[in-house]
DNA sequence: TTGACTTTCGCCTTTCCTTTGCGTAAAGTG
DNA sequence: CACTTTACGCAAAGGAAAGGCGAAAGTCAA
């Protein structure tokens, strides 16, 4: 793809960010202004140029048409649904739509999987902060020490650390002001086990 | 699929949000008034606009009849370069074979960015472990409290908190153990700010 | 049939894009 | 060195979509 000057990568940086942030593009006055630009006619030039470099695609005379073309996308990544929320004690809010979410190939097991979104402190100690991605492997079992999303009793759905011990399973939270939870194993069941963790700044 | 104009966004968005909270669409009624439009026929302008651009679709003259199409967008991966491992106080080693990595684009912030491998347990306090991959937005500044890839005085490379004080800078690990570092801000270079985070296990 | 909704028809206002014309400066070229 | 090209910038005018209104007509399920 053709070279762009300082001033066009601004410019396509500042529609990537604002695109990314509204979900639609901004006028030509709100180019301007983030770039205390008085003439539209400046900006028109601009995206014209960008459009020539083959970064942006415009319908014409359409208002806020501007499209980002994405950059050699070569991704060995994986759509997956993210389902909704978890955190520990609240049962998964599900999405109503199943919004997808991509996640590297190298962070998805093998089999199965799908994401949901952490609610709350509740595995602060173990590096999951409120409002990550934990890519959720679906399984029925697991290891002791492994993450998983656990089902109570057919009601609640936590994200705890999991320990067999002698006929009985703990759940535990890795927050010190949580306390963990002894059930006897039939009374829990595995939804799945986290594999991977994502998060945006 | 067609971009959108802010308003069309905000109905969008209105319409997710309703369906999700009530499990059926809202009436264009319902619509109009969260908007304050006195016309029906403004609403129905916009859900036949939104329709012509893909993002819903509706059985024709029935009632609350509108249904989401799943947004597919948004989901491609990059593939950045991994230039190797980061430590508090230890220069970047970098890898000599050009490794690459996939990284959902919206974890990306501009364009320009790589990947880090974190090593020891100096952001444990930010919730970023060791082993853990920092996606790194390539820039020369930063804003308080941005966590950042610091060049010292031409040797060491160190990821740290930024903090601007005073005509001076301070570097903050975030682990309670390790002290921050107060230096000249001539002294110090920023080579990039940690806009995600990606972990394995 | 009736009540709750959706469509359609003109017509107006606001927002936004495009174009035309002019300038400056830097970089490349015969 | 004069000459051209390209990037960047300003101002204002004209026009096309997008957003909006009220009223009337049409559908559907109960």
């Amino acid at each position: 793809m053709l070279p762009l000057t300082k001033r066009q990568r601004e410019i396509l940086d500042f529609l990537n960010e604002f695109i990314q942030q509204h979900g639609y593009a901004p006028s030509l006055e709100e180019i301007g202004r983030r770039f205390s630009l008085s003439s539209l006619a400046t900006v028109h030039k601009h995206l014209t140029n960008l459009q020539e470099k083959g970064f942006i695609k415009r319908a014409w005379n359409r208002s806020r048409s501007v499209e980002l073309i994405p950059t050699r996308a070569g991704g060995r990544a994986l759509e997956l649904p993210l389902l909704g929320f978890v955190a520990a004690g609240a049962p998964i809010e599900a999405v109503a739509t199943t919004e997808m979410i991509a996640v590297p190939e190298d962070l998805v097991g093998k089999r199965d999987s799908y994401v949901l979104r952490v609610k709350g402190d509740s595995m602060i100690d173990e590096q999951i902060r409120d409002g990550d991605y934990v890519i959720v492997e679906d399984r029925k079992t697991a290891e002791n020490g492994e993450m998983v999303i656990a089902l109570l009793g057919g009601a609640d759905v936590t994200l705890k650390k999991f320990y067999r011990e002698n006929g009985q399973v703990r759940l535990q939270p890795a927050n010190a002001a949580l306390q963990p939870l002894v059930v006897d194993a039939e009374q829990v069941q595995i939804q799945g086990v986290v594999v991977g963790v994502m998060r945006k700044y």
